[in-house]
DNA sequence: ATGAAAGCGCTAACAA
DNA sequence: TTGTTAGCGCTTTCAT
């Protein structure tokens, strides 16, 4: 592996005939040089393939221009999930318009997490974008303790004053179950998935405040994940229970999809028998049949605002000017 | 943003009452330290609360202990593919038995790739792993200036004698296809999606294998990409070419559920009047009714294989012992 | 406008 | 076994 040296200013000062001090003044746009100067530097730079070296520049300014976004995510969910995708994307968009380089860093595991929180500190990586954090989250712990410019996607509860990007989950999962029941459903329930998280809560809570005085718990089926396979297992709880169910909130697409399944195998219509609504306007939404009326999240505008969060805050903004709701539309397809 | 001060091993030497050197010693597990040493250096280290830079650590020792993995992925893909999940995980894993920490980086926009660039040269990167380059990628033309340890996940044709863990694409796909053409089919089309990338590429070449002199490139329907839409209109195509079809290979799963859906629709029966096989064994095979008979992408395998391939690398040895090309099972369900 | 020199936090070679 | 010291490659005063 014989690697050949790398150029260093040193070298390009040699080369340019002039002193380290003028080619990192041209390197970092600095006035008072001259033009030949910085000819004979531009060329040099080129001659001796010269590329700052961003160990040095991080070490002496205290900043290396990087943002970490931590995704600690069950494995099977982050395989799935789409959104991860588009928070992703989006929160690219907005550092890459910074300069900002972006590090998506996974936790997967306890050893993870540990050197994850010496990356973070090592002062590599200047703020933290921290994606599907749970209660409890030992990420948040070490992020609170490493007071470092930080901004959620999602809020869990015990992230204190930090700033976050979330989605109205209970406003959204409010508004679409009233939607559902303006369709004349009487006997109403809920697959309620990922109770754990401030999601799956949230649009739990949003699904009572609906329903109001109207609200059966009997009608509602906790299942532990927002997946095809938890979506099936839930409408089957349900139609055993309660045959006679006309409406179902489903917390995710895929939950969804999976209770469509059950219903049309059970020899139910959808929407005719049983309206079917769900929440996050996926892949899933448009493979249904008929078509699922869900909530679009706004995936990519949760990452671009809390990358720009960071931003703020390696400003100097105060975190706690940046918690930010996104609203999330409600699209009206023909599964209920 | 009142950032205080953070211990450095001189605070810590000073605590501890040694020199810096000692605390060094400590720090890197060194051998030669008095057993009162390293008690009174723990003790110092835990009492200002230290953690080493590793912008300094990276600059003297030429290393980061970090390896990049970038996705150079279209927008859309990135969020649906369930291959890049996987492959993260599974790479995440290698890396981190050997104390490496995974950077994934995004190339999304040409300015992402010269930011990348200049990220990777930059010394915060010891190697490199690239996920989905496409034939004439300017990223991997990067890297094989960089002279950087490498390994791609895939095999372009233009990457010279770099490390690679790819999936057998042509091999899986001819084995498939004559699965599907010993089911007694006689008119057997293909939907080839992404031509431009080197697994769209093998996957038509092992169908033309698999077929011998029966291949008709009337029945291959090329289309742009892996998707569920792309794979309606494909079959839409053929259809309206051929009628008379009892056969399909789709280059994806996400294709081949667009094709079902099509067949579906114009009354046709799966696996009665079409066969339908896909590729990739993703969430979408089991989503069709009937379900794909398709082939297994050992996903997080790659990813463990290419990481494992920049470690080996990272000691000295050639990259050209790290040619690696998994098989993929085939997994025959009820769709053909 | 430019050069000289100090120093960011750390490791490693050398002395002791 | 430990302390001292010289850098790693860069930026940034302070002179000039």
């Amino acid at each position: 592996m014989e690697r050949k040296r790398r150029a260093t200013v040193k070298d390009v000062a040699i080369e340019a005939g002039v002193s380290r001090g003028t080619v990192s003044r041209v390197l970092n746009g600095q006035p008072y040089v001259s033009d030949e100067a910085r000819a004979a530097i531009d060329a040099a730079i080129a001659k001796v393939g010269f590329v700052p070296n961003n160990a040095a520049r991080s070490l002496v300014m205290q900043q290396s221009k990087a943002i970490g976004l931590i995704v600690h995510e069950p494995h099977s969910l982050f395989i799935e999930d789409p959104n991860i995708g588009a928070i992703l994307l989006g929160a690219n968009a907005a550092l890459s318009g910074a300069d900002y380089q972006l590090s998506c860093l996974i936790a997967d595991t306890p050893r993870d997490i540990e050197r994850l929180t010496r990356y973070l500190t090592g002062g590599l990586i200047d703020g933290v974008i921290i994606v599907s954090a749970r209660e409890g989250d030992p990420i948040t712990k070490a992020v609170a303790r490493l007071e470092m410019p930080a901004a959620f996607v999602g809020h869990p509860h015990d992230i204190g004053d930090a700033a976050y990007a979330a989605i109205d989950n209970r406003g959204a999962a409010r508004e679409i179950t009233r939607r559902l029941v303006g369709t004349g459903r009487s006997r109403v329930g809920m697959i309620a998935a990922a109770l754990d998280r401030d999601s799956g809560a949230d649009r739990l809570a949003g699904f009572v405040d609906a329903l109001g005085n109207d609200f059966d718990p009997q009608l509602v089926q906790r299942v532990p994940l927002y997946s095809y396979s938890d979506g099936q297992e839930g409408m089957r709880a349900l139609l055993r229970d309660h045959p006679d169910i006309d409406g179902v909130f489903a917390s995710s697409d895929a939950v969804a999809a999976g209770a469509m399944e059950v219903l049309q195998s059970s020899g139910r219509t959808v929407p005719g028998d049983v309206g079917v609504v769900g929440f996050d306007d996926s892949s899933w939404a448009l493979r249904c049949d008929p078509p699922l009326s869900t909530v679009r999240q706004p995936a990519g505008e949760l990452g671009r605002v809390a990358a720009e969060s960071v931003l703020a805050q390696l400003r100097g903004e105060d975190a706690r000017a940046h918690r930010r709701m996104l609203t999330c539309p409600v699209v009206w397809r023909g599964s209920a």
